[in-house]
DNA sequence: GAGATCTCTGTATACGTATTCATTGTATAC
DNA sequence: GTATACAATGAATACGTATACAGAGATCTC
């Protein structure tokens, strides 16, 4: 128990060097089938389990993913987290987790050059950050996933998030609305600002004007929305919908609403963006975008898996539909 | 950009043996000044960094904590995880994340030999798993996080999650309830158990029974909660108050209480377990026993890297207490 | 029946680092 | 002046695996 056995030991044991056992871990059709079968037989035996760090020195790959994130608790980035986990376990993959909040920038830096991870999944690229670009330039194969960078040659997985708030603005505008609150997130992420431009834009194609002090940009927390819908909500002549680019924020408009006693959606309507589970809970009972999330990871996961096998193909940006799901929070009442 | 500098390639760049390389890398203080500042100035110059394959290896530590869990999405796991990474992080440790329910049990059996990990976090341990036997026995150092094995000869750091209940319980009883609805779950995990039990043995010290048909047994998710609510609160004469094992059983209750028309606290009370974040919300302004995460993660990180360096001191329980957190779900109203 | 082909296995080596051992040069002691 | 200690460095090796290379039988071809 003090040392795990080595295949050098199991050779000894099963009567045959060290080579043909590592044939046999390695499936090399090479060997005796009668050889295979006892060799086979001494690994059972002794419960052997190779060394996955020789292993890993010795053919360059891991069988392990880096995948870097941010809020875990923020319940899209847990849902996108636990979906991850889902297929590369599948894959017999690993997971390492690294927490772009509270990793130093250094130690990033040296992960992405120590080779420990077959490939990278960037789940939280904003364009502000240096990590897409020093994973890149690594040359370690790295998919983006969820948020994206326009122009960076990368493989990319996002949502359609512009298309999502187009849709989302031309539900609102065909709903009758035309005084629209508009909560957006002061960081430089590419989902947050598409949420934005594509909901300004259905509302300009149909000729609603937003109010400048409709507008107001938070940070991510639950209480930040809080806040925005009690600045919004408490003035003479509030908006009629109010609609933000996180279903974490919706939450929190939707909590501000109940504090200063707006009704929804009587009083107010809310649309959100994710769709997570929990915009379903009567709680919320919340409109929203939705996220594939199955769909992004999947496909991610698909792409870096190629990208490993195949490091010269060109990069690739899938962008996937996001369809309004409509629930309580929104009502036709025209 | 195709094959990293190693120590050796940097040795010859800086006119001296891969030893002293290796030497300035590991501080070792037999180098001259001079020398250790030449190489260390080619090091940054050539961007070095060491492979941790290799040195892994060499000294038998990767650095690297196993971390297993359960259902990520949950708000509490995700707030335990979350934690994790910050003091893993804060001690230039990597995580690897597996999660139990998509992991098959082989992959965890050859995980927990192959000495990928120095040492092993479990976070959700059950009495019907034998995971914790295998990290345990594989003589990896592990320690149990959050939830315990009783009798276990392994470190263990948990919730005094009787006591909480206990208080939870006692507080129900002093504000003058009698017909108390209890909502447990199913799984065999030693939390749930004692904040059943802990919760009886209030109500039993005080005199008041519980009626069995006001105790219901359910699975984790918010749905569960939901429809155990449904169940207790639908009835002629439903319980006054209703306690829960887990905050998100909690919010399913809320919901179903919202669903059947039954306001809280006025028609009744409702306590959750784990105080996470969503309790402060205003669609829950959850009264719930805290679970103090923050406490638990370090006193295991702690525990965890002392075994590591010193494998063989007995093991340790460590039991933190869980303070009763009051907010609208309740309220005194005798 | 001899050469060629094929199957199987063992020997030797490499991955990149940490570390033991031996060696050189310098300083100290007498 | 030699003997000894000491500081600093290089050469060599080991961690455990995968694999290129070579060699030994066995089978086949004509």
């Amino acid at each position: 128990m003090s040392r795990p056995p080595t295949s050098r030991d199991l050779a000894r044991l099963a009567g045959v060097s060290q080579a043909t056992v590592s044939r046999v871990l390695t499936n090399n059709p090479k060997v005796n089938a009668e050889t295979r079968a006892r060799v086979l037989q001494v690994l059972k035996d002794a419960n052997y389990t190779p060394n996955a760090l020789a292993r890993a020195m010795k053919t360059g790959r891991t069988d392990t993913i880096g995948v870097f994130m941010t809020r875990v608790t923020s319940p899209f980035h847990a849902e996108l987290l636990d979906e991850i986990g889902r297929v590369l376990s599948s894959m017999g993959l690993h997971m390492i987790l690294w927490n772009i909040e509270h990793d130093p920038e250094e130690t990033i830096a040296a992960v992405v050059q120590q080779r420990l991870v077959d490939g990278f999944l960037l789940t939280s690229a904003t364009y502000d950050s240096t990590l897409h670009t020093m994973a890149v330039t690594s040359g370690t194969p790295t998919v983006l996933l969820h948020r994206g960078i326009d122009g960076l040659d990368c493989d990319q997985v996002v949502g359609d998030n512009w298309q999502g708030a187009y849709d989302a603005g031309q539900y609102l505008v065909d709903a009758g609305h035309t005084d629209i609150g508009l909560v957006t997130l002061t960081h430089t992420g590419n989902t947050s600002r598409d949420r934005d431009l594509g909901f300004r834009a259905a509302l300009a194609d149909a000729g609603v004007k937003i109010k400048p002090s409709n507008v107001v940009s938070v940070g991510v927390p639950h209480a930040d929305g809080h806040a925005a819908a009690e600045k919004l909500l408490s003035r003479k002549k509030p908006p009629t919908a109010i609609y933000t680019v996180t279903d974490l924020l919706a939450f929190g408009i939707l909590d501000g609403a109940r504090a200063v006693g707006a009704r929804v959606p009587d009083d107010v309507w809310v649309i959100g963006f994710d769709n997570t589970d929990m915009a379903a809970w009567e709680a919320f009972d919340l409109t929203t975008v939705e996220q594939p999330v199955h769909a992004i990871v999947e496909a991610g996961v698909d792409l870096l898996r190629d990208r490993i096998t195949n490091p010269d193909r060109p990069t690739q940006v899938v962008t996937l539909p996001c369809p309004l799901v409509i629930r309580g929070s929104t009502a036709n009442r025209r």
